[in-house]
DNA sequence: GAGCACTGC
């Protein structure tokens, strides 16, 4: 079966070009289903509609002789189909024969061409009334339901006082309930009289009004006569489109409207409405301040975990781990800490609260310390890199989970704390997931230490059963329901499919916010561009479409658009990357688009290769999407998947990130904590083992340990520094060529990423010509010049503007550089300057020798250990220059095998520098393993 | 001549 897939897949793609992964399991469904080859070949062709019916052919023989069939002929669901049409077919031919048609159905002048298409205008009309038909009973069912439901309530909860969410609840279906009466009151009664347009509700005559309706008809009848008017015929336009958009019905239309036209509304997708999410009783209610201190002690009594203070204490003073599942609003990052101070933990010491973000953590402080009424800084603080705000005072304090795992390797049994709550740790970052293993085992040895381990419903169990059964304890969110519809088949192209939804969305669903999700910049520009000319010209009959990209790399005063409050009668699409999933939460989102993808990084061991993919997300990130419709209000998630691809394709959790990501440098931070054997280190899910293995080779050829396995003198060092072990290693090795000044700068440029230089898409030229100024030396060096001119302008804004660079990432490149400061004398390094570009190019080969390559003669690379033939990336420096010999920071897997932050060398610095891992002439890669390494 | 999801120390 996965073999079938990946051939349909694999066929797919090529047909179509760019094709959704969950595509091929409904086609090999279809194909199972078919009765014959031409049924699957019609199935096909419906179900794509994209490719030439050619190519389709060819591939439906080659997949109907791959599939295993039933040979029964047609299932049941068919059969039904089947009948229903014949049905339909029959009413249609007697209902629709109209007195005035001209030509009969079915005389003799008319040919079949044209026959065929009569026949089938006629079952599109019948299609059409017997919609309607059930329309109007659905309606009917609803109301009287509702009715029901209404005098229930009513009887039922006599006298008894409603929350307000129940309150609401019952005003609007009464409403709704009213509205839906009149309404089909005013269908159903023919002799009902409809006041004209030009008369107000009170009867009385509005001159105005009945001018400009009198005007715009003869206006109309002239501009329809003369065919002149460019507003009219674009107004005709509009109304076409609309009436087409409300009357069609199912994606099986989309072939027959493609062909057409290419405009807005060609097609619509047909969602099921699956399940509802998070409906709770409790809702938010907004309470009067009254002087800010006493309204925020009111606040903190009407959040859900209030009621359960009491238990909580119990059960933490019972237990030494407890797990809590708070839903979003339940307050537990806020409350927890501070009932824990009053019950008078922080007597014997801090507690401490993870985040595994900074923003999280400074926010959180900021409005603990609030409602403590304290200041931020003294008893409640915030510590993150770059930034410690707590004092000797501080008694609860909320930091980043790395910055916890930094106080580690100061204070291996945490002394100062009493308490440690891991927040948001379904997350499984790898800090979180390191310090989970540490805390546990700390832990064991110091009874007095009370651990609080917060999760998300769905692996609570799990982080029980590695906390040796730990109870779990949950507390109700306030999250507002969510419907969940689903599409009924996969759609082939989700970005195609993602507009038509936001289409469709904005057309027919009532005003409120839209989020969509998409894997990348580069997605979201197009889809950006396409909605952009879609929604042009359709000013007057469709409301606003404001258009708001967000991305991490977005420069921040255009990050800053989607928090503007979007303006009455517009809508706001906000097309978002992961960034909106959990880092941050935008008001007024009332619905969200999910295509149910997601960029996810994993790394290969065995070829060193780190790859940036697009992934189907878990039921944990479609669950977190689906809630960020439910914050504000009751909200929808529309799905660009089927219930069964849900139910069967995603997988529950996404793989933790220690399980995809080049663990060197947890290995060195583990290896500095004391802890040598990493195979038996009790990881939540430990990573493979041969990437383990991979790390320990990788230390071992740094030097940082040594053959048994335990930390030398330069791993101590290189353990300081937050940095790669590679670039660690690097700037510890500056020391040797006295260039440590040059060498911090580029540690610093090289570990803010790829995001320095920005390159707009329409001043592309200038923004190379620019970067040509800063030397083709190397990637490395020409980092160093671009930090160092933007210190001689002073750290100039406009400098960077007129350079194509970043400020953000210059920021905090100098961030990162005055850290690293501070760290060197901390291992006896002095700074020293030293121009000489030998020097500095040896000190980056120490840290990068593990990565050289050589020039092949088709211009490709060829690595020295474990060979495979590799690319300089586009954008740097050396691409045509092809110097025989290159050290790199970067392999990553994209469309080809690139790497990226390249440096000449000479190879005979390789046997200076490694000679342990280079030997003879330096063509001669030697194999791995080195020596015997102790786990 | 390609293209960088998101964090964190």
């Amino acid at each position: 079966m996965a073999d079938l897939k990946k051939w349909v897949d694999c066929h797919l793609m090529r047909l179509m070009g760019r094709c959704n992964p969950l595509v091929s399991r409904h086609v090999i469904g279809l194909a199972k289903e078919a009765s014959s080859l031409s049924d699957l070949t019609a199935k096909l062709l419906n179900y794509g509609g994209l490719v030439s019916s050619e190519d389709l052919g060819n591939f439906s023989r080659a997949l109907y002789q791959k599939v295993p069939h039933k040979q029964s002929g047609l299932s049941a669901y068919q059969k039904e189909e089947r009948e229903a049409a014949k049905l339909v077919r029959k009413q249609a031919s007697y209902q629709l024969l109209e007195p005035d048609d001209e030509v009969p159905i079915g005389s003799k002048e008319e040919s079949p061409d044209k026959k065929r298409f009569r026949e089938n205008d006629i079952v599109e009309e019948a299609r059409k009334r017997s919609r309607r038909g059930y329309l109007g009973r659905r309606v009917e069912k609803m109301l009287s339901e509702m009715e029901d439901y209404i005098r229930d309530q009513e009887e039922i909860f006599e006298g008894v006082k409603l929350t307000q969410g129940e309150d609401w609840d019952l005003w609007y279906k009464k409403k709704l309930c009213k509205l839906g009466k009149k309404h089909s009151e005013r269908v159903d009664s023919t002799d009902q009289y409809r006041m004209p347009d030009a008369y107000d509700m009170d009867g009385a005559i509005n001159q105005e009004r009945r001018f400009s309706v009198a005007s715009r008809h003869d206006r109309d009848a002239e501009g329809l006569k003369k065919k002149m008017n460019p507003f009219l015929e674009q107004e005709a336009w509009e109304q076409h489109q609309i009436a087409k958009a409300t009357l069609k019905f199912g994606s099986r239309d989309r072939e027959v409207n493609a062909k057409d036209y290419d405009y807005v509304f060609e097609d619509q997708i047909d969602f099921v409405k699956v399940s509802v999410m998070g409906d709770t009783d409790e809702r938010p209610n907004e309470t009067e301040s009254k002087t800010c201190f006493e309204g925020l002690q009111e606040d903190r009594k009407s959040l859900p975990i209030y009621s359960y203070r009491d238990k909580l204490l119990q059960d933490i003073s019972d237990n030494q781990v407890i797990i809590l599942v708070g839903q979003t609003g339940s307050g537990k990052t806020t409350q927890l800490p501070q009932y824990l101070h009053e019950a008078g933990y922080t007597k014997k010491g801090m507690v401490a609260c993870t985040q595994p973000r900074r923003v999280a953590a400074m926010s959180v402080a900021a409005r603990v310390s609030q409602e403590m009424g304290v200041k931020v800084g003294h008893e409640v603080g915030y510590s993150i890199r770059f930034e410690d705000c707590t004092s000797e005072k501080t008694l609860i304090k909320y930091m980043t989970d790395g910055m916890l795992l930094r106080e580690f390797l100061r204070e291996p049994d945490l002394a100062s704390y009493s308490v440690i709550i891991v927040d948001e740790a379904h997350e499984r970052t790898i800090s979180t997931d390191v310090l989970l293993g540490l805390v546990k085992d700390v832990a064991c040895y110091r009874k007095d230490l009370k651990l609080v381990i917060s999760s998300a419903t769905l692996d609570a169990k799990k982080f029980s059963n590695y906390f040796n059964l730990a109870p779990i304890i949950e507390i109700p969110g306030r999250a507002y329901p969510v419907d969940i519809l689903y599409t009924k088949a996969p759609e082939v192209d989700y970005i195609d499919a993602t507009i038509v939804t936001v289409l469709q969305i904005h057309v027919t669903e009532p005003s409120g916010d839209v989020l969509v999700f998409l894997t990348g910049q580069e997605e979201i520009e197009t889809v950006h561009e396409i909605l952009k000319n879609r929604t042009r010209g359709l000013g007057t009959k469709i409301p606003e479409l404001i258009i708001c990209p967000i991305y991490a790399n977005l420069p921040t005063e255009l990050q800053a658009k989607i928090f503007e409050p979007t303006p009455d009668g517009a809508r706001k699409v906000v097309l978002a990357t992961n960034i909106a999933e959990t880092s941050l939460t935008i008001d007024g989102i009332k619905y969200v688009v999910d295509p149910g993808f997601c960029k996810i990084k994993s790394y290969n061991p065995r070829t060193k290769m780190e790859s940036l993919l697009i992934n189907p997300i878990s039921k944990a990130s479609a669950n977190q999407r689906a809630g960020r419709s439910g914050r504000t209000g009751p909200g929808k998630c529309f799905c660009l998947y089927t219930d069964y691809n849900y139910d069967h394709d995603l997988e529950v959790n996404t793989v933790p990130e220690i399980q995809r990501t080049n663990l060197a440098t947890v290995v060195l931070t583990l290896k500095s904590l004391g802890i040598h054997d990493l195979v038996n280190f009790d990881f939540m899910d430990p990573p493979p083992s041969e990437a383990l293995l991979q790390a320990l080779e990788q230390l071992f050829a740094l030097n940082a340990l040594n053959a048994k396995g335990e930390l030398t003198k330069t791993g101590r060092r290189m353990a300081e520094f937050p940095l790669d072990p590679m670039l660690s290693k690097m700037v510890v090795a500056s020391e040797k060529y006295n260039c440590s000044n040059e060498i911090l700068s580029i540690a610093a440029m090289l570990s803010v990423g790829n995001s320095i230089f920005y390159r707009p898409k329409e001043k592309q030229v200038y923004a190379d010509v620019a970067r040509m100024k800063f030397g083709n030396e190397g990637d490395c060096i020409t980092l160093l010049n671009v930090y160092n001119s933007w210190k001689e302008m002073d750290f100039s804004n406009q400098w960077c503007f007129e350079n194509f660079v970043q400020i953000r990432s210059m920021r905090r490149a100098r961030d990162v550089r005055d850290q690293l400061e501070g760290l060197l004398k901390r291992v006896d390094i002095e700074i020293k300057s030293n121009n000489n570009l030998v020097a500095i190019k040896k000190a980056i080969m120490s840290g990068f020798f593990l990565h050289a390559a050589k020039l092949q003669k088709d211009g490709s690379y060829r690595t020295l250990k474990n060979p495979q033939m590799v690319y300089i990336h586009p954008t740097s420096g050396l691409v045509e220059k092809r110097p025989r010999w290159v050290v790199y920071s970067e392999l990553v897997l994209t469309t080809k095998e690139y790497i990226r932050q390249v440096t000449e060398v000479k190879p005979e610095w390789l046997v200076e520098i490694a000679p342990h891992y280079y030997d003879g002439p330096a063509t001669m890669a030697m194999s791995h393993g080195q020596g015997k390494l102790a786990l």
